[in-house]
DNA sequence: CAAAAGAGTTTGACAAGCCAAACTTGATTG
DNA sequence: CAATCAAGTTTGGCTTGTCAAACTCTTTTG
């Protein structure tokens, strides 16, 4: 079985992958989002490919393998079934949940997660909206642009939230922007980078086109117009 | 935080200051139950005297400190709570939730226990009968007396099994012996060392008085009657 | 294109925990 | 009471995963 660390380690590099242009994970990056120094990384590497979790030649990006991004879809599962548990279930707060699931999800064992993935219903996102893999690995594929990318008077509604940062969540949380919400796009202003939603009832929002990006959203269905924009 | 090697030990020692006569645990008790050798518990017990989680004399047995039971206590707290989830909630199997919770009781904060703990309405026991200790710590007590102890004829309701080996859980529940069970002794027979009961409409069950006293009963009223016996 | 900067690697050290094996105590017991 | 033996302790060694710091590539850039 694989260790705490080395779970944290495929699912740092699957991340990155993901949004790296080169789809690979860098030794300085991984460090990084882990917390740890270049050398420790170094070492837990070269470990990984004796493995054969991941792969990359020497002093360059590793990918990981079949096996390891396998693995990180595992860990990927266990953790936001974990988090629907704790939001759902035991009603834990949308931004703390994060580093509770990152601990639980080393501790719970296939068959455990099972009965809990039945409990919950066999629920396709999590609370952030971040797709669950199914037992077979599967990630099912949600369609949603950032929000930094539609235009004045777009309506839409929040799918996922792509930043896990506690404080970010807070933010976003307070103004009940979670997946499901629904929301008009007020005001663009580029100059300022700065995008204002009307949520609900509540007062307008505005955050910077940055912090948007971080936010994807599905169009709702509304007759011709045209879209574009860059961050 | 104390780590997870510390919480087993110190539930180790719990257990065993509990049914030993001395009310000590001992070096190589220690090593047996937790299945290491004898020098790496001399050394783990150094460390718990300098953290003051124990104390005792060198060369002789060792007692939890205040301190030390108060861990002990939160860690049984966690793992009992944690089997009546798997149990009641996810329909693990009886026989099957120790071990599951052997390694999830390490990975589960405080927040999270106390939501468990209200989600599942406060429960006094766990699966097996053993009670579980309320968040100061205070072990809600329970009688039960072993089944060794009955007479026959004698009727009674299971409070609790001591004994957490799967094999003889497994015994256990394929006989419907769990809590609550309601059973009357048919037949004892000393020189056999052997009980037989009556548990529900299930064919006669006959068991050692050695594993009849890993199982606690309570007496249900019934006009006089003397009782005593000895295992 | 040479030099600085970044990124990756290596080395030596450390903390937890564990083991095996030698050694010391203390408790029988013949 | 001396011999024995179980129980406790010590020592040296191993693994995992970390750090700091020196070193080496590779890339960028003046």
């Amino acid at each position: 079985m694989p260790s705490a660390a080395v779970e944290d380690y495929v699912k740092a590099i699957y991340a990155m992958e993901r949004d790296s242009p080169a789809g690979e994970a860098s030794v300085a990056g991984i460090a990084s989002v882990l917390g740890i120094t270049k050398g420790s990384v170094a070492g837990m590497l070269s470990k990984l490919k004796k493995s054969r979790l991941i792969e990359g030649e020497r002093y360059s990006g590793v990918r990981l393998t079949e096996t390891g991004k396998k693995l990180a879809l595992d860990v990927l599962r266990r953790h936001r079934l974990i988090e629907v548990f704790l939001v759902e279930t035991l009603n834990l707060k949308w931004s703390e949940v994060h580093e509770e699931a990152e601990r639980l999800e080393h501790a719970m064992s296939a068959k455990v997660l099972d009965r809990l993935d039945a409990f919950l219903g066999h629920p396709q996102v999590d609370p952030h909206g971040d797709p669950i893999p199914d037992a077979n690995g599967h990630v099912p594929s949600l369609d949603g642009v950032p929000l930094s990318m539609l235009n004045e008077t777009d309506q839409g509604v929040i799918v996922r939230i792509t930043n896990q940062g506690s404080k970010f969540l807070e933010f976003v949380e307070r103004h009940s922007l979670r997946p499901e919400a629904r929301f008009t796009v007020v005001e663009i202003q580029p100059e300022a980078q700065l995008i204002s939603l009307q949520v609900g009832r509540k007062p307008k929002l505005s955050l910077s086109l940055e912090a948007a990006s971080k936010i994807l959203a599905k169009r709702i269905k509304q007759p011709k117009r045209t879209q574009r924009r860059h961050t």
